[in-house]
Parts: C-alpha cells; sequence; structure tokens
DNA sequence: CGGGATCCGAGAGGATACTG
DNA sequence: CAGTATCCTCTCGGATCCCG
C-alpha cells in the first residue's frame, strides 16, 4: 500500500488510503475498546459477511493498523487488537462520534 | 438519507451515512478553503469522473451538507460550497490532516 | 461549462459449502 | 471457531455522446 510507494501529496488522502472503507471504521472503532476475537468482531458489526470482514482485517493488518494473533487451540481462536499506528487513528473516530452524538442531538 | 429515517444506534455510523465515500471527503477538503466552480472540483480531485462527482456533490446536497447555486449565464457557471452543516465536520477533516502529516514524517 | 442519458466492464461483495 | 474456495449477482464507476 503505502510502504514504500509514493505517498499522496495531500496527507488527508493518505489517510483515507488506511481508513476509506465503512467496515475499516467500524472495526476501528470496536478495537478500540479493546481486544476482539473474530466472532465478536462479527457479531457487532451488523451486516458484514465473513469474507469480507477477513479481507478488511488482513488489509488492515497489512496497513499495520491492526495485530492477529491465533491461538494453536481447538476449536480455534484468534483475536485481533490494534498497533500503535492503529490506536493512532483514534482523535478521527473520536471527532466522528463527536459529529454523530451531535447530529442525533439536532434532529431528535 | 436520515433525514425522518432511524439514524444508526451508532453515532460513528451516523457520520459514516454522510462521508462514507472517498470522493465525499475529498470534496469537504475542497470546499472548506471556500467556494468552488464545478470545473475546479474536476480539477482537484484527479481521476474522478464528472458523472461520479456529481452524483456526490447531488448526495451531499440531499444531507444538507453542499449547497449548490447555478447562474442562469452563457456560458452557464455552477458553484458550490458548504453548509454550516458541512463546515461542522471541520473537526474530523482536521484529524484525518493531522494524521496524514504525522503518517507521512515517520515514513520520510 | 455543467451537466443528463446511455452503454458497458470490472470487481466488490453475498451465499453456500467445505476444512483444520 | 475461523477461516478458504467457488460461484454468481449487481452495483459502481468509466467512457462516450448530446444538450441548454
Amino acid at each position: 500500500m503505502c510502504t514504500k510507494k509514493e505517498l499522496p501529496a495531500c496527507p488527508v488522502e493518505t489517510t483515507l488510503t488506511m481508513i476509506s472503507n465503512k467496515w475499516k471504521v467500524l472495526i476501528l472503532r470496536d478495537l478500540l475498546t479493546g481486544t476482539k476475537r473474530f466472532g465478536e468482531l462479527k457479531k457487532s458489526l451488523t451486516g458484514v459477511s465473513q469474507k469480507v470482514l477477513t479481507s478488511q482485517l488482513r488489509e488492515m493488518e497489512e496497513n499495520g493498523l491492526v495485530e492477529r494473533k491465533a491461538y494453536p487451540e481447538v476449536p480455534p481462536r484468534v483475536e485481533y487488537s490494534l498497533t500503535p499506528l492503529g490506536r493512532s487513528l483514534k482523535p478521527i473516530m473520536d471527532a466522528m462520534r463527536v459529529w454523530g452524538e451531535q447530529y442525533k442531538q439536532q434532529n431528535a
């Protein structure tokens, strides 16, 4: 992704290469509250298919936002958590949450 | 959109209904610096087709983020600007810009 | 200049079945 | 449980032409 290639000129675009996708934002929101198992994420993100959820998590892992830890157990257990880079996106998430709350109040 | 219908339970999702799209974020970035003509937006947003740009602007207009002003001239002139609601998204845009700048520095 | 209308292809994403 | 593998649908978005 943005590893070695030239980054976009605009900082906002750089951010978008990370979280332009709706599901990624919601995954981020969930993982900001702590480590989650795959099944927990799937249940929380209503409407997402496991295929899409998996692909989004893989991309976020490649981008260095998410860490995947698989435990060699039966039945298998896989836990996802945010890396420091992933957690550094928190101000953006906070701003989005604040805006959503305000908007909801105005339209109540 | 979110006019009369039930809003998502999560504030973040509410925000996403407004700016889940990449182009909308970039349109927002451009219009935060002031009113722009259609052609200016098209030139600034490299890679967007006029069809997509038009549809995104229409949706943002319906969502109350953007105001469209057409002047009855020849050749026609159409100016787009942000409504107060659109400008209220600035904190989110700022957070995205800040994050992008920091990320670029770390990977310089 | 700022679109609307139409056609078309790629690919995102759903549903289902199977597996370590 | 947490995937992978197929298949298949259908939307998004690009390209092109036309119009006030």
